[in-house]
DNA sequence: CGCACAATTGAACATTGTTCAATATAAAAA
DNA sequence: TTTTTATATTGAACAATGTTCAATTGTGCG
């Protein structure tokens, strides 16, 4: 079969992403399938080649995808979390990961073979998450810090990272954990505390 | 064909056990195939679901078999690592993830499934890393601390882990760390300090 | 209108996980 | 020792995957 003029290559490549991103959401990285997503968008599991080059670049579309929501999720929690930006942070980066597990996984399951690095759009967009944390961990320290505040900042979103994946992994739940959030935020303002930080008092 | 007598039931679970976990050092976890076990075993395929139950359980039994050399790694670190017991622990956690990503990181992507639980030796296989961390974390914190030194020790695991994964992963070379054990040292560091802990002077 | 280009199809290929009927061997029973 | 029973073992069948690409045909261009 020829061209089809369904789609213009735009939207056919959104729409191939979008479709992508949904069963992604549902199945889960294990059990994705590169031709449910084409029969779901309605073209034949070669269309996905053409217009992507491999299963792995669509695969890192949708994994760029689910990092442009969860900075929007990010920003939402700061805008409505009230004055502790850091505990607002904390809640915000779990709260994507509870709220959508299976996407958060596949970012962390999916590995870009090497060879064949990523966008610049892709990168950028995965880099806001990090701008974000940064901004705010930089408001919180004393202006006059000698802390290298990027490299701080993102052993922060590490260590958060950490007890995040444990929940997520069932590793925690294992392990008789019940505030995994709590820990984590315990854990940032006993750093953030070490290098002066006026954060909200410790309890 | 019926029985063969190359092997006693023990062994054979043994030699598919060792097999897998070998193969899965090589390849990783996407990678891994029942069939290639079976076959470098000198066995068919079958034989893995009659032994075994199910590939799940394979795969179990495998990443059990990998904690066991973690916390084996992690007491060769504590022996030989002087007299900072907690950088011994940090050094250990990473030394074995990045001495051995695939089979590292296969803990962590395979998922039991729901409803088929881990067995009791699997569990207390896997717990026997955190109890090392615990006992090290309980050592240096004041004898009449009020901290949950188990939930405390959980946390800074799930810490230095966040970080651990970020290299595994590849993510901190997207971010340009180059210290990360460093890094992860540091936040366990302050951790301790800010509960009182007598631990090795900080930089 | 005719031609060139290439998007699109979906089968071919190689592989996987899982099951299970057929087979043959070890173990048990007579 | 022989016969019977139990079951470990095999590997093809089945349904699925990712990837490629020859054949087809629709769009775009001159």
């Amino acid at each position: 079969m020829g061209r089809r003029s369904d789609h213009t290559p735009g939207e056919l490549r959104e729409l191939l992403l979008a479709t992508g991103h949904q069963l992604m959401g549902e199945v889960g990285y294990p059990r994705f399938s590169g031709r449910e997503v084409a029969k779901r968008a309605g073209y034949s599991v070669g269309t996905i080649y053409n217009v992507f080059g491999s299963l792995d670049a669509l695969l890192a579309a949708i994994n760029t995808r689910t990092f442009t929501q969860w900075a929007a999720w990010l920003r939402q929690e700061l805008e409505t979390g009230g004055e502790d930006r850091i505990a607002s942070l904390v809640r915000g980066y779990f709260g994507f990961a509870l709220a959508r597990p299976l996407l958060w996984s596949a970012i962390y399951e999916h590995k870009v073979p090497e060879g064949e690095g990523l966008s610049d759009a892709d990168l950028e967009g995965r880099a806001a998450l990090t701008g974000i944390v940064e901004q705010e961990v930089a408001a919180v320290l004393p202006p006059d810090t000698a802390l290298d505040v990027a490299r701080f900042a993102r052993s922060l979103i590490a260590s958060v990272h950490g007890h995040c994946s444990y929940v997520v992994s069932g590793s925690f739940a294992l392990l008789d954990e019940t505030d995994p959030v709590g820990s984590a935020l315990e854990r940032v303002r006993e750093s953030l505390a070490h290098h002066g930080a006026k954060s909200a008092p410790m309890l």
